[in-house]
DNA sequence: ACAACTCAACCACAGTTGTAGTAGATTCAA
DNA sequence: TTGAATCTACTACAACTGTGGTTGAGTTGT
């Protein structure tokens, strides 16, 4: 799986993905408007963006409402998520735990976290090694994430 | 302390001050050859590069041998890291967790981390109550930690 | 004292990013 | 059918980035 290819994506690049990932699928418009008004660009822009992201194949033209494209992304959250982690593990020498040291020292990380973090970790380890046999299918992006901790 | 001016770094600039870093101080042409020569560039690039960062008030000239200028860093490479750790965090939601979830899921962050890094805060944490007077709340101590200073 | 070097200062330049205006095609409400 | 709304497809453009050349001043070995 996962043939994806790497597209490097700008801050307003990103902002823009994120309406996208948001809604699923929508028109330049309905991007445009799910982008927080506090730094909301003109629509225009929000289409030029549209349009770059298109030529970089992070989003794709899927179908036509009015006279209005739908797009809809192409590169996943998680792949667009996961370069940003890699560049910024480079920038830290290629070690999470320096990363991972960083967000504690700011108090961005409680030990809390960690502690949950570690129990979440242990029962899917658990799982993995028990249940390498019941696989529920479909969702292809949103790997179980067990009921009662995440919404959308 | 800390009047820092949250300078945004590119790519190369970081890459600079990552050999800037590591020298403690030195010339372009030191900085120059601290970088890694697979992707080294030409001398008046680094140059360059050196006078931006100057501009940006990221690093200083601190004297002079020979002809050539001394730069040492102004911004800490903590400081750095951690710019672009917020940054990132902005655009993982602002979630700590999620972005660490996604460094286990890619295997980038095993269990044994998380538990020397838990073992690690652990001590830290005791150390700061004992040093202030000893205040440990067994479970799950949400202070509210608003982007304050901290004494360290 | 000089030639050979090394640097500092500038300058240049194309590609990227953020931001948006304009003109003409479509669609919609009356 | 028409004028108002919307959209698309272009175009524009300045600031930022990556990259490195040129020139002339300063330093050095001999």
């Amino acid at each position: 799986m996962a043939k994806e290819k790497q597209v490097r994506l700008t801050r307003l690049e990103l902002e823009v993905m994120g309406a996208v990932w948001a809604l699923g699928s929508a028109s330049v418009r309905e991007i445009q408007e799910q982008l927080p008004e506090r730094k909301r660009p003109a629509y225009t822009t929000v289409q030029t963006i549209i349009y770059r992201l298109e030529e970089k194949g992070a989003v794709r033209r899927v179908k036509k409402i009015g006279n209005a494209h739908i797009f809809e992304a192409v590169v996943t959250r998680k792949a667009a998520h996961n370069r940003l982690l890699d560049e910024l593990l480079h920038v830290f020498g290629g070690s999470p735990r320096s990363l991972m040291a960083q967000l504690v020292e700011t108090g961005q990380l409680t030990l809390q976290d960690i502690r949950d973090l570690e129990s979440t970790l242990g029962e899917l380890e658990s799982n993995k090694s028990a249940a390498t046999g019941a696989r529920e299918s479909s969702g292809s992006e949103k790997k179980s994430k067990r009921p009662g901790r995440r919404a959308k």
